[in-house]
DNA sequence: TTGTAAGCGTTATCAT
DNA sequence: ATGATAACGCTTACAA
């Protein structure tokens, strides 16, 4: 069955096409009786206008596109799940893309949006990404940008993340004030800011309490920064004799995999080793022992990036002027039976 | 920067809005001269088509709607997995929307994508959906719908799931086979087929094998069918006093909280009571002790899903007939330590 | 209060 | 091989 369209009720009410448009959208042009009629038809035929015409028309979309690396993460599920959510208030459909840690990818898929001429883009890098053309073009288009968790500073746009130094640091400080003194750290090499920022706080803390910083307690899981990498990482450690008293890990599936390590080496957690995580997965709270860890707010800073692009996109249709946010939003560290 | 049209590259070259498309297009009506001078002109210039237009012109929009009942999910975030990654391929976008379990907001988003015009839905439905006008309505304007997961058998269109039943039954039996008499089942009220079909491949599993069912072995885990519901059973099965030698929990999350509840209350799993799940959450393999769990096809059912719905697609606009199918992808068990 | 007509940026038909 | 024109379905000056 045909759509039906302005016309078949202009048509069937002997009107213009423009009088039934206005009367739709409630114009105070129309008379009352007309609008009435109209809005019967219109409901009778069970007409609902088509929005790609409209978009054609007002050079607006109301969809966002959104690039993240993977949907298959509890911490940017939690993400898009904040992203909609706050979009659909707004009556803004998302389009969602993952870059797979694919840098080309990543830039195809945001040529793919500027060609459906989404009203905005919501970015997450992947860890490849060290060019950053793709995202200058979407700003000369005039198109409104907002990075989150895995940024470029450089990029002038606005941003939304979290302070991974301060989080990292804030965990290390706790443990040392624990008693902990040879404290490991299990970090990664890839996503760049976020695993350098964290490498960092842990040093930063370990130099405020005076205690040397030491290379060989630290160890890379540039695997794929998962489960196996903190397993074997672990394994690293021990087999090679390494002695330590505390261990934070860049994030919980690292800190859940060296548990699994340790605890099949009869290495008692926390009394013999303390393990301290990063990111507060659910499944943190159902390990043995459950960890502590860093709360990241992932509901939070996807709600957030869509409320600042929402923002700018009303403020670029209303020829205000843009100024671009660079929000940091707080963690707090859980405190569980790890440590 | 406005954006180039066309029509720009038209007046540069002094030709007209046809040739070019037509040129852009790699018409051979048009000469390899002018090919070349288009293609370098559009190269130049940094043109790409507005697809909005496209898009009203050629009365598809080469996008897919998703509706399911929430992102922070770990099945379903695989299942979007395999949907975008299909999509992909074909050079479709997904426009993605959660129901949240709420009815009223299921509905309205079928209308939001239907009036976006998108080229085909796909829908798992929200627990509370007991009304289906909505996709019905789907299905009378010719979009292809396909239903995964939570479907409605009734409604005419293609559908992917899982066989629940057996999935179940083929657990259950296993538990009888290494021995277990006395089997728990922790159920869940809502999703109404699955947990419905899991519920009666228990019961036929027992029955099969001569053991009595029992109803006052199976636990109604209708709060949310989460990690708190499986505590609360365990709390209460074991309170007042009801032996069992088994659990078979309609979800890892459920099984879990029973776990967590025996393991305060020093019963030796698997030795006390065994523990079965259902889904194979990665968190199954991290627990203590790893629990054994029916794994579910995700991945491969998001991506079916979107290759029927291609086909579909594919076919309308062929002209061709389209049949519906109904895939059902096998599960398998996943035997850890818990049973 | 209603209608006419142009235009959004394409593609497709039919001339030339 | 190229171009004029209409059409996709809507909104919006501007006219009536």
């Amino acid at each position: 069955m045909p759509q039906i369209t302005l016309k078949d009720i202009a048509n069937k009410l002997g009107l213009s096409k423009a009088t039934v448009s206005k009367a739709l959208n409630g114009s105070f042009e129309i008379s009352d009786a007309t609008k009435k009629k109209v809005l019967h038809a219109a409901r009778l035929l069970n007409y609902t206008p088509n929005q790609v015409a409209v978009n054609l028309r007002k050079k607006q979309t109301k969809t966002i596109g959104v690039i993240i690396p993977t949907t298959v993460h509890h911490f940017f599920s939690k993400i898009i799940d904040g992203i909609i959510k706050r979009a659909e208030k707004d009556e803004y459909l998302v389009i969602l893309l993952q870059s797979n840690e694919n840098f080309s990818l990543e830039k195809k898929q945001v040529n793919l949006l500027l060609d459906k001429r989404v009203d905005g883009i919501l970015i997450s890098l992947s860890n490849k990404t060290n060019e950053f053309v793709h995202l200058n073009k979407i700003i000369k288009r005039n198109v409104p940008l907002v990075l989150f968790d895995k940024i470029e500073p450089s990029i002038p746009c606005s941003k939304v993340v979290i302070d991974d130094f301060k989080a990292a640091y804030n965990s290390v400080v706790y443990l040392i004030k624990k008693g902990y003194k040879k404290i490991a750290h299990f970090r990664g090499d890839f996503n760049p800011k976020n695993a350098v920022d964290r490498f960092e706080g842990y040093k930063q803390a370990l130099i405020d309490n005076n205690i040397e910083f030491d290379p060989t307690l630290v160890f890379m899981c540039n695997n794929n920064a998962d489960f196996e990498d903190g397993y074997a990482s672990a394994k690293k450690m021990i087999t090679t004799g390494i002695k330590v008293d505390a261990i934070f890990a860049i994030t919980d599936l690292i800190a859940i995999g060296a548990i699994k390590y340790l605890r099949e080496q009869q290495v008692k957690i926390p009394e013999d080793i303390a393990v301290f995580g990063f990111s507060n997965w659910f499944m943190s709270s159902v390990v043995t022992p459950t960890l502590s860890t860093v709360d990241q707010p992932a509901y939070k800073m996807g709600e957030m990036s869509m409320e600042i692009l929402l923002s700018e996109i009303r403020n670029l249709q209303q020829h205000n002027d843009i100024t671009h946010k660079e929000v940091v939003l707080p963690t707090k560290l859980v405190i569980r039976n790890s440590c």
